[in-house]
RNA sequence: GACCCCUUCGUCUAGCGGUCAGGACACAACCCUUUCACGGUUGAGACACGGGUUCGAUUCCCGUAGGGGUCGCCA
């Protein structure tokens, strides 16, 4: 049996931290096996489902790099099919009409919970004979669910889970519109996609059992079910916007690269041993169900952006550069010319393993950018003593009369200098880096230099020494 | 309230009857060092509680407590 997956999210909102592991998880287990990884926009809430909302899950599994494997069904689209199963399930006398008005059934509702009863439909029109039906009234049809025994769903994360019937009422299939509901079709789409695992989170673990009782009023295959427990915020409640309950394209805005981003969802409720950095081709090869653990955890942006530097170190780059890019320019206000892009990617061996996210990245390499006359920051101008400055003139000198421009001819000799003055590299260093970069923390002046180029790095030691 | 699920360092987790309870992030100290980082070494830090079962429970069972989820003509 060849596996298929989904995701089906529905669009009312940005796709959430703990959307993106389900289609993760979902993604991965297809990957791992061979299989299909589809996709299905459960957009049946014509009042909340947007369009901008359509495009920002859409967006965001592109980032994530969570490619589906045929073109996303439009649940919307499918209102016939459902409303024709539900007739069915009417003809063969597995469901009924119901002409309960929405004030009715939430006076029962009400009096169930004053009277700490369960909350259920009473089934009143479950056996009623239809001529009493009120003539003025659309009907929904309902679900005749068993009323005695169990109803066990086979979970593949929590295991198996029975509930009495008898806490089960008899679900809507078809409103009085005519449209279906949720239960319904997710039902009739999973079956008709060839759906084989259902991985989702733990919140639809009750809508296991009656969506279980639609396949079965059918005769239709149960497909498995994996409810993954949800992710919540670092206090242990419910993620809210505060935390992780942004969309996943914020973390791409605040930096994070992708890969990253999938190591660190991966981990979140997924263990393979000790491993903590599992690439995605390795993820592909571990994946399964069974590691999936059952504890709710907590979102954590220190470890995602530990992992972040992680997958920087080793990110290529000219992909950095291109990412960073964007992010630079902004602070520029201006765009990045050619030159300036072969720059920062020049830039980026001894950059990024000295910033945690591309944001930083973008606010550690700016001083490239800025043109001369070099403006130093308050701590940069207290370094550069008139002393300094004469010493950095002096090296300037010697520098021009380096043969090779590279990084190791221009720390012999500026450590030469510091020796012959009876001073440490750090006294020495420091000020360079002010006169270079304006700063006084920025990668080794060495490479500062290198990146820069002879022209212009003695350019900036010279201004500085006269200034 | 009813039903269902969960409970190992602060966090993510490993563990699947006998372990000095392991790793990672974060934290602290030290080392490295031209700044900041990276890196390295070390340290502190957990089996929610109470009963069983067993020669022996973190591990199995039952309670308690705490947390979470669900109870719509929403998805």
């Amino acid at each position: 049996m060849t596996v298929v997956t989904r995701f089906a999210p529905s669009p009312t909102g940005f796709l959430h931290i703990g959307g993106a592991r389900t289609a993760l998880f979902n993604w991965l287990y297809a990957r791992h096996t061979g299989g299909k990884f589809l996709l299905r926009i459960e957009d049946t809430d014509r009042e909340r489902s947007t369009q901008e909302a359509i495009g920002a899950i859409m967006e965001s599994l592109a980032w994530l790099e969570l490619d589906a494997d045929e073109e996303p069904l439009f649940q919307s689209t499918r209102a016939e099919r459902h409303a024709e199963v539900a007739r069915e399930m009417l003809a063969a006398g597995k469901a009924y009409h119901c002409y309960c008005s929405p004030e009715e059934l939430q006076a029962m509702r009400d009096a169930a919970r004053a009277e700490g009863r369960p909350v259920r439909y009473d089934g009143t029109w479950r056996d009623r004979d239809p001529s009493e039906a009120p003539s003025d009234i659309k009907p929904v049809i309902r679900l005749k669910a068993p009323q005695e025994g169990e109803t066990k769903i086979i979970d593949r994360v929590q295991g198996e889970v029975t509930v009495a019937n008898a806490q089960l009422d008899d679900l809507i299939l078809l409103r009085s519109d005519g449209t279906p509901t949720y239960m319904l079709a997710v039902v009739v789409d999973d079956h008709d996609m060839g759906i084989t695992h259902v991985i989702r989170g733990d919140d639809h673990m009750t809508n296991a059992f009656r969506q279980t009782q639609i396949f079965e009023a059918m005769g239709w295959d149960v497909p498995v079910f994996a409810h993954v427990p949800l992710i919540h915020g670092p206090d242990g409640a419910k993620l809210s916007k505060r935390h992780g309950a942004v969309g996943a394209e914020a973390y791409r805005d605040m930096g994070f690269l992708p890969e990253a981003m999938r190591n660190y969802l991966l981990r979140l409720g997924w263990g393979h041993g000790d491993d903590e950095i599992i690439a995605t081709d390795q993820a592909i090869a571990w994946f399964d169900l069974d590691g999936i653990g059952r504890s709710p955890s907590r979102f954590d942006m220190a470890k995602l952006t530990a992992l972040n530097l992680h997958y920087m170190k080793q990110a290529d780059d000219a992909r950095l550069a291109r990412l960073t890019a964007p992010l630079l320019a902004s602070r520029l206000g201006r765009d990045l010319s050619e030159r300036d892009m072969a720059v920062l990617t020049d830039a980026m061996p001894s950059m990024k393993e000295r910033a945690k996210t591309l944001l930083e990245l973008a606010e550690q390499t700016e001083f490239y950018f800025h043109a001369r006359p070099v403006t130093p920051d308050e701590k940069a101008a207290k370094v550069l003593t008139p002393e300094a400055r004469s010493a950095i003139g002096e090296m300037a000198d010697e520098l021009s009369a380096v043969a090779e421009w590279t990084p190791e001819a221009m720390e012999a000799l500026v450590r030469g200098y510091a020796e012959r003055a009876g001073l440490g590299l750090g006294k020495v260093a420091q000020p360079l880096r002010a006169a270079l970069t304006g700063r006084t923390v920025s990668p080794p002046v060495f490479d500062v230099m290198a990146v820069f180029g002879r022209e212009e790095s003695l350019a900036r030691l010279r201004e500085a020494a006269v200034a």
